[in-house]
DNA sequence: AATGAATGAGGCTTCATTCAT
DNA sequence: CATGAATGAAGCCTCATTCAT
């Protein structure tokens, strides 16, 4: 990897974070300038605008949370039922990193970023879906491998997948709110009440 | 109903509109103040701040909300389940105005408020778990009189009051981001099932 | 007039004075700030942009010229001759004035603009072009008043019009480039031959 | 001639061609190097400061005039008349070669450079001070040419140079404001006339 | 009670320039 | 000799807020 590369990653992941716990306008290109540990003039020649930021920044959370959450928790074991818990339990995983650190609970990155900027910059709302989009067939693959058991009433896979969706949604979101992580323990249920488990 | 009253009025109305569909650093004090024809040194006279335009504005939601929302489908059916429905029907109407006018869905004021700010300004996230607080009673006295019937299982009041809470999220959530308000629509079947109806 | 509009003119003033003597890009809007007395916030509340501000300038610049310089000399007398003189007698003075100062010969603000943003900024060259359009009519007016005299083979009026215009920005770049006022006395002479005195 | 040296006229005349086109101040110096297709730091390996290429432009540009304008002109003919002519029409040549582009006309570069920096930059004031003077020779070889002619009222040599520079000046201020190179060929006219052709 | 006008602080972005390889 | 990457300073503009009338 390039020391340019590294350098764009590094804004890029202190971006996200930013975002992420204190939301696109609570944080300034400053402050991710110093964060990051690069000049201002740096952060522009990696990316053309802070909007352009927030993109590229979302689209490294997808990865993120592709990699580290959902191949995570596939890698983990092979049964639908242990996997859909294994996803809950590594998103409220990154959550308690924070919350023990007195932070305050900063919910969903996607969500945060999607509500904040949805109706003023449609390019974040683009990536936002993507993210979202890009999560959808791991979803899938547990709504088809549970109706692979003869003994379940099968479940209608486009329904129940975007139902999992909003129910990790409505999670972050009250975890967020209530500023307590243990919502999306309890969205856990919620999910495979969801999945009839 | 004084003169001053009824600019506070106007004001705190349309803040709560803007803020809606185009969240609170989207717009700015003096646009508010043009759009509900006062000054802005009028503006601060009535709110110190624009946060605290902001909370009030959340208050002021909460308020209609809970009047045309809540108490107009209570008022149009003593039954549980057709109230249930009329909640989201009545969701829904105020968007369908909205996208007739080919504006973007804005999804749910306290919700987006919430996930802006909820990090930033704490007065800010109060008003909004406020008004929520102020939504529970509704869904528990609808869980309640679902309970009431002997030939149900009756359902736990606060674990479903929370999910119903977190259902209409996620459908607000869910509209905002795929900009089509028919995923309101959609959240209610899920809410059906959670109340199984 | 209203305490607004006074603002508005000593912002102008303020940017004509800087713009011709240091260039648009050679001031920067705190300065003009600095200079006119007020917040950058007022200078953008009455005018929306520094380019703007440029066109205006220019046309302020236009008005005053016309005033002082040209209905300021047709005042001073009916001669066409006499006229044309006092035209670059008074160009020159307000050149004499800065040059007792020690500072720089400006030249033209027009022609000054003219160059440096032609090509970069529509809006200024039209007003530039503009300025000059207004002045026009008096040189006209003195070409016509010399071919009214019978004893003179008359001139085309539009050619001599231009002429005397180029001639007067010849004057006023030969001043900058030189650094010399006196370079505005040299095209007196050349405007005299063209107009046949 | 190394390969250093042509990289730095590629710069050189890289720069004076946007400089011309589009200002000092108009033009960055990323895009100095991206159209010279060298890097920022061999740029400045070259030419210590932009304001030093700026000054280079001008004597760069200064040569390139003499040797194709005046030079070529006086190649053609031995007949000062002629000669002048050829000047003017050397120098549209140049415009109307742009103008085919369908991009604005320049002007002169030494003009420009003069009105937007002089105020500012005295090298570049210098620069371009020198490059008139450069020309000056030619002219007075032509109006010496002319006074040569026995039948002829000598002119002063001085005052007609002087006055050739300036219309010729005046032609480009003129081409550049109408963005109409065909007032090169009205200067020509004018010149003739001072030159009593 | 309301307004036109003003402000200090700070936001995003871009500049000419230099370092390290 | 040339480059990819980095930087400090500065530029334009906008914000929430307050003054004076």
């Amino acid at each position: 990897m390039t020391k340019g590369e590294e350098t764009r990653l590094r804004i890029l992941d202190t971006a996200l974070e930013l975002f992420w716990k204190r939301s696109f306008h609570g944080v300034n290109t400053a402050e991710i300038c110093e964060a990051s540990g690069v000049n201002k003039a740096t952060l522009y020649r990696h990316f053309p605008s802070k909007t352009a930021l927030a993109v590229a920044a979302v689209e490294r959370g997808r990865d993120r949370t592709r990699e580290f959450v959902f191949e995570g928790a596939f890698a983990e074991s092979d049964d639908p039922a242990r996997r859909l818990r294994a996803i809950y339990d590594r998103v409220q995983g990154s959550h308690r990193d924070l919350c023990n650190r007195k932070e305050p609970s900063p919910g969903c990155p996607f969500v945060n970023l999607g509500m904040e900027l949805g109706t003023q910059i449609p390019e974040v709302l683009s990536a936002v879906n993507e993210a979202f989009a890009s999560f959808r067939p791991y979803y899938r693959r547990i709504i088809r491998d549970l109706n692979a058991d003869p003994e379940r009433e099968p479940l209608d896979v486009s329904t129940s997948v975007e139902a999992l969706l909003q129910v990790m949604n409505a999670g972050m979101v009250a975890s967020k709110l209530k500023n307590d992580p243990r919502e999306i323990r309890r969205a856990r249920g919620i999910a495979e009440r969801i999945a009839e488990l």
